[in-house]
DNA sequence: GACCAGGCACATC
DNA sequence: GATGTGCATGGT
């Protein structure tokens, strides 16, 4: 079997298991850029209740987020971990979009999606994940976010080496698949999904500890 | 108490 | 280019 065949269909058993995502979880498209950073090596639990601090003392707009300090706003996202430079990024997120899109967020779907993406590959504190992810879930277009349970997947079912490339993975997907948004953001979804599952049982997952090695996934694909 | 979580940048060789 | 390290809180 192929790659195509194969990648379609995990597809569309993550998808009978797990049924559509609709991600990602956010009211607005700065909102979902801000989780993009917090999340940089954290759990979603955690970055949930740094929004909720955020959103407890002010509502999420480029222009809110302008005037906070770096500082106050590292405070309100403590429970993200890395706060201090997680503060930073987003501050500079927030300059990016006040640059060159005039504070709209709006705007980053008009741009051009490599320009988009190598944008914001340029700002400090923003790497390939983090910039797929905006591109993908907050402007919209078409790209393949990877992430470490999108590695485990590809790694334990032999799609890929121990040693690969965030490229080389996105390309994976990227020439095996229909190149459409929705589809792109519903499947990085199922696989956060059935990762962040299996996770949660892994306790009771008989020599299978944590460890990009021996990590499967709680059900058989093909 | 150890290990893990939806990364990224930077120092050093 | 490869390898190691700092960043940090909260759940299991």
């Amino acid at each position: 079997m192929n790659n195509e065949v194969r990648l379609k269909k995990i597809y569309k058993k993550l998808f009978e298991n797990y049924g559509e995502q609709k991600w990602w979880p956010a009211d607005s498209k700065l909102e979902c850029a801000i989780g993009a950073v917090l999340t940089q090596n954290t759990s979603w639990q955690n970055v949930e209740k740094a929004i909720i601090n955020i959103k407890s003392v002010m509502e999420i707009t480029v222009e809110n987020l302008s005037a906070i300090s770096a500082n106050e706003l590292s405070l309100l996202i403590r429970p993200s971990g890395f706060y201090r430079q997680k503060a930073e990024r987003i501050k500079r997120v927030i300059e990016f979009i006040n640059t060159r899109y005039e504070g709209k967020i709006d705007k980053m779907e008009d741009d051009n999606i490599l320009d988009l993406r190598r944008g914001l590959l340029s700002i400090n504190g923003i790497g390939p994940e983090t910039a797929d992810c905006i591109v993908l879930y907050a402007a919209k277009k078409p790209v393949f976010v990877i992430d470490k349970y999108t590695y485990r997947l590809l790694y334990r079912h032999g799609f890929v080496e121990r040693e690969t490339s965030y490229q080389e993975m996105q390309d994976l997907f990227t020439d095996n698949l229909d190149n459409e948004q929705v589809l792109f953001g519903e499947y990085h979804a199922l696989i956060v999904e059935v990762g962040k599952n299996h996770c949660k049982k892994r306790a009771a997952c008989e020599g299978c500890p944590v460890n990009f090695d021996t990590h499967k996934f709680s059900f058989e694909i093909i």
